[in-house]
DNA sequence: TACCAGGAGAAAA
DNA sequence: TTTTCTCATGGT
């Protein structure tokens, strides 16, 4: 493989005009509320979200859908409305986890007050929030300027020969937000076209993706032809 | 039947 | 410090 000098800058604006031009805005994050998608994010750990909204659902139905009702109820019970989104004790006991931080902070008017580097430091003390939830809520719920880095995105970036893919989540980070301007609304759509791309065209698929919308500019570096 | 999905924490090496 | 194991359901 031909390991050619890339301008990340350019690149990473390429690759979202396409994605952009060929799937349109995703009006990510599904959540009725800030809170929602808080929620929705510690659910969708390893998950799909089809199975992270039956577990809404569920919490919804029991009338559960609140921080406070989620710390209050029975760990076993929670679990029950969880079942869905699998491994549903461990994730009844981050939902609560998280909840009790969400309310000790003092829900959204408490962390609006708080500066994004704060914040995240904040997030990442949470048990069973890591760097991709974290962001998740950061970008999604809370409206900060922060890029989420998730699986779609490593494969992503070893496609096009802009990083190995396996680098800690933090370098991945730095690199996005290096590259492109600290805009909400970019990095809120270009992840999530990120994700509806890998939707689209499966990234395993080695070594070319036919019919993927990005498979000129990609062959580019991989030196196949068309 | 086997594998993967919008991960994270703990334990082991 | 890095790698491996565990948690677990549901769809393909």
């Amino acid at each position: 493989m031909e390991n050619k000098k890339v301008d990340p800058e350019i690149e990473l604006h390429w690759i979202y005009n396409a994605l952009f031009s060929a799937y349109g805005p995703q009006y990510w994050w599904p959540g009725e509320t800030p809170f929602e998608v808080m929620v929705g994010a510690v659910l969708t750990q390893n998950t799909t979200w089809h199975n992270v909204e039956r577990a809404m659902k569920a919490l919804i139905a029991a009338d559960h859908l609140d921080p406070s009702a989620i710390v209050a109820a029975n760990l076993v019970t929670l679990g029950g409305w969880l079942h869905p989104v699998g491994y549903f004790n461990v994730k009844a006991k981050r939902l609560q986890g998280f909840c009790q931080w969400y309310l000790e902070h003092g829900r959204e008017e408490g962390l609006a007050k708080m500066s994004t580097t704060e914040l995240r430091r904040e997030l990442l003390a949470v048990k069973g929030v890591g760097p991709e939830t974290a962001d998740d809520i950061l970008l999604y719920a809370c409206g900060r300027p922060v890029f989420v880095i998730d699986a779609y995105t490593r494969r992503l970036l070893a496609r096009f020969v802009l990083a190995r893919g396996d680098e800690p989540y933090e370098v991945l980070r730095a690199f996005f937000e290096m590259a492109l301007e600290p805009d909400v609304a970019l990095y809120n759509e270009y992840h999530a076209l990120i994700v509806r791309h890998a939707k689209e065209v499966c990234y395993k698929r080695q070594p070319a993706c036919e019919s993927c919308i990005l498979e000129t500019r990609c062959q580019k570096y991989f030196g196949l032809s068309t």
